[in-house]
DNA sequence: GGGCCTTTGAAGCTA
DNA sequence: TAGCTTCAAAGGCCC
């Protein structure tokens, strides 16, 4: 991927994103931000109605590819390119977006300054490059939280009390500014914080550790899979055990610091809850598909504002932990597609795996290969 | 119970 | 340096 911006400029991504869609002619929002989860949910749910149908009306009505089990779950790929013929002009008129990726990338230049920020004319009336979020939010409340679950919902002092939401009745989830999922604090912590800005540049303590100065854990810290030695009485584990523990299981120990979430996933943590809210539909998979088309949909500056966001996510967490790196969480997880898709190429020879294929190939490609029974 | 799926972006790795 | 790989979130599904 392009670096863009070797400055730092991180809503550049924004840049090279808007690159990647351009022949896809994907954007069938209606208008940037207001994507209808209605919509796509349409797109989702008929392709996954169209599954079982498929078998009558698989001539033209779709183009199915059947690929992984996961493909056939969350046949939309490419999206567009199937549902264009039959959807565009009762669903996704004239789409806004066609010429998106082209209009849009001599214009970024003019928005961002090398350093990254928005320039003066894109920013609104806020000297804060961060465009008022239109989620009810604090557009910087994500850099106080990571973790729903590790500090119990902690409404502060003269703080949103829960809501409901006007659109569906239902419960509002806590939302970030009243519960910050991505850096959580202790509740005490929370309080001693004026303004999230202020968690921009943290007065935070040498974070050499991986404790707060509550002595609880950074939420970013995900409690390593760590077999639990029989710890003789003391219960001060963070302390004690890391002075007994001999230098290799003190690393097997060392806490796991989660990667800064990036632009797309901070969006998807707002939004996820109200594509869920909006639909019936609860898988992340299909909710991503969404989330990621309603991601491309979002306007420059929306989309800046998340950008901001993560870049200050980055900064934040590179200073709680300067000397981390997201070396450090490689070869964490167990088992990745892409090891498995390569033994099965390997496997495979000259005929990688359909996922594989995908991959080499634009959506338009696999359409056509698909059409025409090349595949 | 753990891995997979899906999405985008950042960062590490490799040739 | 370009291209590839891994991980970040999320929750249902599948083996």
């Amino acid at each position: 991927m392009p670096q863009l911006n070797s400055g730092g400029g991180d809503e550049l991504g924004a840049n090279d994103e808007l690159i990647r869609f351009k022949d896809e002619g994907e954007q069938e929002e209606k208008s940037p931000g207001e994507g209808s989860a209605e919509g796509d949910l349409a797109d989702v749910k008929s392709s996954l109605v169209n599954e079982s149908e498929n078998h009558s009306s698989d001539s033209d009505s779709e183009v199915r590819i059947p690929l992984s089990h996961a493909s056939r779950r969350y046949p939309l790929l490419p999206p567009t390119a199937f549902r264009r013929q039959h959807q565009d002009a009762a669903f996704f008129k004239s789409s806004p977006y066609a010429g998106y990726p082209f209009l849009m990338i001599p214009d970024l230049g003019g928005h961002y300054l090398p350093n990254g920020a928005l320039s003066p004319s894109a920013r609104t009336s806020n000297k804060v490059p961060v465009v008022q979020h239109p989620h009810h939010m604090h557009p910087l409340t994500p850099l106080i939280t990571y973790s729903n679950d590790r500090f119990s919902p902690v409404t502060p002092p003269g703080h949103l009390s829960p809501e409901i939401d006007p659109k569906t009745g239902i419960p509002r989830p806590p939302h970030p500014s009243e519960l910050s999922p991505y850096y959580p604090l202790s509740p005490g912590a929370v309080g001693q914080i004026p303004h999230p800005l202020g968690w921009l540049v943290p007065q935070v303590p040498p974070p050499h550790h991986s404790l707060h100065t509550s002595g609880i854990p950074h939420p970013a810290i995900v409690s390593p899979v760590v077999k639990q030695e029989p710890c003789s009485g003391n219960h001060s584990p963070n302390l004690n055990t890391k002075q007994s523990m001999p230098v290799k299981k003190e690393e097997e120990k060392k806490p796991h610091v989660k990667k800064p979430l990036n632009a797309f996933m901070l969006y998807m943590k707002e939004m996820r809850a109200k594509v869920v809210a909006e639909c019936t539909l609860k898988e992340s998979a299909a909710i991503n598909q969404i989330l990621g088309r309603r991601w491309h949909s979002l306007s420059r500056e929306e989309q800046a504002k998340y950008y901001e966001l993560a870049r200050k996510e980055r900064q934040l967490h590179s200073q709680l932990y300067p000397t981390w790196s997201a070396r450090d969480n490689y070869g964490k997880r167990k088992k990745r597609k892409r090891e498995k898709q390569s033994q099965e190429a390997e496997g495979m020879g000259s005929t990688p795996s359909t996922s594989t294929q995908c991959s080499m190939m634009t959506p338009w490609d696999v359409v056509c290969q698909y059409a025409f029974g090349a595949l």
